[in-house]
DNA sequence: TTTGATTGTTCGTACGCTTTACTAACAAAT
DNA sequence: ATTTGTTAGTAAAGCGTACGAACAATCAAA
């Protein structure tokens, strides 16, 4: 599951993986496609996933088989008969399916500031228990550093505890920067530096670990549940403003593991504030939740209010309408508080976005919340 | 090597392609791996070759076997025994190569508006054959449609009779939005849509053929040629204005294959001149060639025409620098008239690109023509 | 001369998927 | 009740791919 990752990621300029091809890769290739599938559609046959993947009954037989005896699929018995006008001759499919039940998921969240949240999932990603670490200490201090590690490594000790069913993996999204192999280059919220933290809690807990970049994780997250398209931008509002992309399914990196962050991005031909990075008028400056809520304490009445929030909305599609029309994003999603972001926010974000990309772009543009 | 585009493709929305994986695709890549190597750094043995891929000898073995069969690899004799230092034990190692001479590509490029090129290239892009063929017509219209294809039809078999090698295929740089079928969907310029110019070269000329986007085209092929880096934005400027990404290596589609379709995003927050698409302040009508020429005539002297230069410069880095902060891009690349483009609007586009992003972002900026 | 190292090949083996052929089970027609 | 045709799933044989072990050829160094 976890691969380690190859010297050549450690250096920071990604080198060419000569990745040689084994005939075994495509068993696990193709394990791996037998379980997508059922996973998106469960309650089929063999031959059902023999036509959906194009292998033959006879492979299918194979790695189901196996999969049977790792306890990852199920079967749920015969098809029942289809009576009436469906009816179907000959002999009748024995249904397969996940074994959605018998594994569990753990899925920690440090993107938070104060708190530290995770939960024990199942494969459907319902969320079966909740617990929660507050960062500040005795002392009211927000823990940093090695005591924010002890904190994460105490949750996730309480979570496996709290899991029902054999746990598959554990998934850590954290801000800031994270290279491919879980280690965070910079977080300063939390005070981490070069902190490989999925090694950490690998060699903790001895299960797969996969930590992320806490936007990159969402995305993914909103693709496999909430329905999200393969091309898709997730921008989290909150103390700070980051990004997740998803460019043919698959998640951006970029050539510093920074993609993404765009938070510090000037927008606008017209000043700002100043920012903390030294800039004036960053992405940041106008969107940030605290900035954000404490000009609409200030604001007179509700015009006063929603004016504020179209501005910022505004200053958002700014910022977003040439990443939307270079990477033809068929989607944008909002993550953050919803009664902020929820009205004439989005709103406003979706009209200057039109405004300033081609017509061709009519995609939807929705706002959710991440589960 | 021309896959056709499979049925879901079709839809606009990308299904998942469903790929199984065969143990002879494990064949396919390991080959196209040893041509890769050898490709980079030819003139190893086959024992350099498996310490190189990871592949065994005996496997490497085989498939230079192969490959020399079909003619793609020769040897090039033992290596010179390395009198005095460099003594090395052993059996000495017979040399190998990829058949650098024995191949030939056929390049043809659509962007230009007035003139189709095209060219015969060996593997190392070396251009051996130029051929041209001018759109304006005897009536001094322009050709677009059937007779504009018929063009490229007549260009590409000059081309093929100008080769002196087998040819390998046939890459078509197309401006406009091209599907991954090699159908352009839409190129204004050459009045081209829904136009399958790859199935049509490919049944005229029975060799494989590749129709794709010109600037992911030309970034491609300054990956492969110019020495870009994975995550590189080209952008080309002439009567429109388009961009190629690269991200990770691979090229970037986007929802509706009009990824870097970037001419007619709006850029700023101070107006601008309107554009031909109906909205006002478009990249377009910042960069276009014609209308940075026409401004620079205008100009009443050198000072007038580098402030002409700057302030357009100032508007790419604008419109870029949510582009490069999201995608954090390493590199950005420049294509189009040097002599315009080369010097203060490059210098400005720079400036303005490090100071709206992240200080991280100390990437180099380079300008170069393509090939 | 002997020893050790390197290259490249041959032989046998393990693995993965396919084709072919088969049995089991069912619906519809007779 | 029997026959026909279809679908589901399994078993055996075959082909392709890569690997490990062993070996011959070759050369440097002791």
């Amino acid at each position: 599951m976890s691969t380690p990752s190859p010297a050549g990621y450690a250096t920071g300029r990604i080198l060419r993986p000569s990745a040689k091809s084994l005939p075994e890769h495509s068993r696990s290739h193709n394990r791996a496609l037998v379980l997508q599938t059922l996973y998106r559609s469960g309650g089929i046959s063999r031959a059902d996933l023999a036509r959906a993947t194009g292998l033959t009954r006879v492979t299918i037989s194979d790695l189901v088989a196996q999969l049977i005896v790792d306890d990852l699929i199920v079967e749920l018995g015969q098809r029942s008969p289809l009576k009436g006008e469906d009816a179907r001759p000959g002999k009748p499919a024995t249904l397969l399916d996940i074994n959605r039940r018998g594994f569990q998921i753990i899925g920690i969240d440090l993107s938070d500031h104060a708190v530290l949240c995770g939960g024990v999932l199942d494969l459907d990603g319902a969320v079966l228990e909740r617990r929660e670490v507050r960062l500040a200490g005795a002392d009211g201090q927000s823990a940093t550093g090695q005591a924010a590690v002890d904190k994460v490594v105490a949750l996730t000790r309480e979570l496996i505890a709290a899991a029902g069913a054999p746990i598959l993996g554990i998934g850590v999204g954290s801000p800031g920067v994270v290279d491919l192999g879980g280690t965070i280059l910079s977080a300063p919220n939390l005070g981490f530096r070069d902190l490989p933290l999925q090694a950490m809690l690998a060699a903790e807990t001895g299960l797969p670990v996969l930590v992320a970049n806490d936007a990159n994780a969402a995305v993914l997250a909103e693709h496999s549940f909430g329905g999200a398209l393969s091309d898709t931008m997730l921008v989290r509002i909150g103390h700070g403003v980051g990004a997740g992309l998803l460019l043919g399914g698959t998640p951006l990196f970029g050539s510093r593991f920074a993609a993404g962050e765009i938070g510090h991005v000037v927008v606008g031909t017209d000043g700002g504030a100043p920012c903390a990075c030294g800039k004036v008028g960053c992405l940041e400056t106008w969107l940030a939740i605290p900035r954000l809520e404490a000009a609409l304490a200030a604001a007179p009445d509700e015009a006063g209010r929603t004016a504020i929030l179209r501005a910022a909305g505004e200053r958002l599609g700014i910022a977003l309408a040439p990443v939307v029309g270079a990477l033809d994003l068929a989607e944008v999603v909002l993550s953050g508080p919803a009664d902020t972001l929820g009205g004439p926010f989005t709103d406003a974000a979706i009209e200057t976005l039109r405004n300033r990309t081609m017509a061709e772009f009519h995609g939807d543009l929705t706002v959710r919340m991440t589960a």
